[in-house]
DNA sequence: CGGTTTTGACCTGCGC
DNA sequence: GCGCAGGTCAAAACCG
């Protein structure tokens, strides 16, 4: 039962979608607490009063002694009528309940399975665009190129060879090529063979092209633009909702601890990969490092780490768009890092710019989730599931937005609004007109405002690192890192 | 039997 | 050019 809303939400613990509804409803709890709740369409709940009178009449009925044995047979006819009556209102309202449950499901599946059209649909016109700026761009120079020769009287055919040998169709296979083969993958079926040649093929066809170079390129910065996340565990990996392959190991240089290499097997050919190892140090911290976009819809439980790292190839791919050479700016990003907050750093270091998120502490998050909703939800797990096995982890996108929008703001990025704790999208390059943005910005620091904000915020990110971490409860080495990361802006 | 893991070989980029 | 380290491949082994 959620109490904050009023009403009785019945999902099932193993229901994927179960603990997710339950942060939600803890953040909503916690931000209306003090006033009248509303329900996710901004109506009123409903409430059952019968249910509360039966379950009191039915409790005082069986803690009743033998005091009303002396009544009248008439009476205890009577009574019994009002019981049977109840009863049949009680039924009736279960009845309700159970349909309006079935309902919250039926939109709870539909509302994931739309974002995660969304979430491809973006993935898609990103793409798109970038494409067709590297096109535009392609053919502005050949039309520059052209136009000099003319001016400087150049005989109509010295076209350079390397244009000559490009008809605009052939640029737009070149351009369609060299986008790091994530659309070639995402259309044909998978062969590194054929990623490798691709890649050859690009480079040998135009050495110069500026979108083979990983430095340049924002595909291949989608690609190599990685996130990591440090989390103690006691598993030999965290589960995050998605299929992986291991195809790979190796012994790091530095670490006495192998490092492993998996691949998404969710969907052919999805060109995300992960680097799962130990740290040297302390053993019990498992570092996970994501490397790419999903090219297919996910579980609810896997779109946390697909949307961060979106999230975070964005705002590394904005970051380096912003510079003035459209390199990436290392003095930009490595000042990104959080100036309010030591949980979520961004790295330029060579080889690939990474967004590391150190989920290693934060025991006073941990200890509201555990004594909050065991106390308020029966339903709730206990102890929590692993670090991203459970539908909680739709909650970390939003927090890792939300810390990655603070880093925009402080650090310049063009980071688009929508990347705000209200909304769990992977940000882009700001697309939105000014007054939207505005308005999100007036969403987002509302939002962040409410004095509730942080506590939910910490439940919700701590129901992720619970499982993780089920032994870090007193490890007080920083105890306010996500309030402080997510809420000073 | 099909999918996954293991593991040695190979490829690639980088620094010297 | 060479060596090193990181990353990937692919055949064999393993497993349910």
């Amino acid at each position: 039962m959620f109490p904050a809303l009023g009403f009785p939400v019945n999902l099932s613990p193993s229901d994927p979608n179960h603990r997710t509804v339950l942060a939600e409803v803890d953040f909503l709890s916690a931000r209306n607490n003090s006033s009248p709740h509303t329900n996710d369409h901004g109506t009123p709940p409903k409430s059952y009063p019968h249910v509360n009178t039966g379950l009191q009449l039915l409790t005082a009925n069986a803690g009743s002694d033998q005091s009303t044995v002396d009544d009248g047979a008439s009476s205890e006819a009577e009574d019994k009528r009002a019981k049977m009556t109840e009863l049949a209102r009680l039924k009736e309202d279960l009845r309700n309940m159970n349909a309006e449950n079935q309902k919250l499901k039926e939109m709870l599946s539909h509302v994931s399975s739309n974002y995660a059209n969304l979430q491809m649909h973006l993935a898609a016109v990103l793409q798109q665009q970038q494409n067709q700026r590297t096109e535009s761009t392609e053919q502005e120079v050949v039309q520059g190129k052209l136009a000099e020769e003319r001016k400087h009287g150049v005989g109509g055919g010295t076209v350079p060879r390397q244009f000559l040998s490009l008809v605009p169709s052939e640029i737009d296979d070149q351009v369609s090529n060299s986008s790091s083969g994530e659309r070639t993958r995402s259309t044909t079926p998978p062969s590194n063979k054929n990623d490798k040649d691709n890649k050859e093929t690009d480079d040998k066809l135009n050495p110069s092209n500026p979108t083979t170079d990983p430095s340049t390129s924002p595909e291949a910065a989608m690609r190599k633009a990685r996130v990591s996340v440090r989390a103690r565990s006691e598993a030999p990996m965290i589960s995050d909702g998605c299929q992986w392959r291991k195809y790979g190991q190796k012994m790091a240089k530095g670490n006495p601890c192998p490092r492993a290499y998996y691949r998404c097997t969710m969907a052919v050919g999805c060109p995300v990969r992960k680097q799962v190892q130990r740290c040297a140090e302390d053993r019990t911290i498992l570092t996970t490092t994501y490397e790419g976009t999903h090219n297919h819809p996910l579980p609810p439980a896997a779109m946390a780490m697909a949307s961060t790292t979106v999230a975070a190839t964005s705002m590394l791919l904005s970051g380096s768009m912003s510079s003035a050479d459209g390199k990436m700016n290392p003095n930009l990003l490595t000042g990104a890092i959080l100036p309010c907050s030591n949980m979520a750093t961004l790295s330029a270091s060579a080889p690939f710019p990474t967004v590391t998120l150190d989920l290693t502490h934060n025991p006073n998050a941990l200890q509201q989730y555990q004594l909050r909703p065991q106390t308020q939800t029966p339903f709730l797990p206990s102890p929590p599931q692993n670090f991203m096995s459970g539908p909680t982890t739709p909650q970390l996108p939003k927090l890792i937005a939300q810390v990655l929008y603070n880093q925009s703001k402080f650090s310049g990025l063009q980071l688009s609004q929508d990347v705000g704790p209200n909304n769990s999208q992977a940000p882009t390059p700001s697309l939105l007109q000014p007054s939207q943005q505005v308005s999100l910005t007036d969403t987002v620091s509302a939002i962040t405002a409410d004095p509730n904000f942080p506590a939910a915020l910490t439940a919700a990110i701590s129901s992720i690192i619970g499982g993780a971490n089920p032994n870090n409860n007193n490890n007080s080495s920083n105890p306010n890192v996500i309030n402080s990361a997510t809420i000073n802006q």
